[in-house]
DNA sequence: CAAGTCTTCTACGGTTCGTAGAACACTTAT
DNA sequence: ATAAGTGTTCTACGAACCGTAGAAGACTTG
């Protein structure tokens, strides 16, 4: 999976922040935060072209002005990262172990309870 | 953290493959694979240059040739790598729930054991 | 010292990303 | 329908990063 820069990650948030699809204006507005200006509409709108390119966003052509979504959640698209990182080790048992040992105390809570899933206690 | 490019994480590959420190000239000998001619030294040189100046790598000038290693195990840079994505959503949560939705079953059975830990059954 | 080996310096071409103007398409109010 | 306004596409540039490696300098060894 491609790597994402610092704007586009930036829009992905919005996106996935957005309950519902956005436009290219609601995205540059929302980027201009307090004084600074933010990127020009038109930049918006590359980025936006290269995520759809990248089939991170989906675009809706029948609106006027086209409507902007991301296409996974955002907790899809961590957790293909995730696996795409640990994929690329041989030994995943090693590398869980040391991901383990370093995660939070609540983060640990949410493993154990995701792991005993529908087990009883 | 920065991200790997191709000869980058193929020569962290065999840096993390191997049990001590390599020469230049032995990553090179590794790097060309069958026919194919593989990089010059000089290449790889300077991806080695580069890859201390990320932190990944380090260099034993006192050594004539240097040697070079990995700071890291691939485990542990993984594992980092791992941390790095889930901390950068704000919903731990959900994309340790879809992350151990799409695991393996071997790797289900790593975490639970991991998680376990001490515990008795 | 000479020859060989290793490292550093420098540099180029491809790719990605932020940036945005210019031109074109579309919508809407008159 | 035509003009004004708004939205989209096309094109392009500079910075950064990566693979690539020659040329020149530093070091080791015979």
């Amino acid at each position: 999976m491609a790597t994402l820069g610092e704007l586009e990650r930036s829009i992905m948030d919005l996106l996935w922040d957005a309950d519902d699809a956005l436009t290219a204006n609601d995205l540059r507005d929302a980027l201009a935060g307090g004084g600074t200006p933010g990127p020009a509409l038109t930049t918006v709108l590359t980025v936006l072209s290269r995520l759809e390119n990248k089939g991170f966003v989906s675009r809706d052509r029948d609106n006027r002005p086209h409507l902007y979504r991301a296409v996974m959640s955002r907790a899809d698209h961590m957790a293909e990262l995730m696996h795409e990182v640990l994929g690329s080790a041989p030994d995943h048992a090693a590398v869980l172990a040391r991901f383990v040992g370093q995660v939070s105390n609540d983060d640990v809570a949410s493993l154990r309870r995701m792991l005993d899933g529908a087990q009883p206690r």
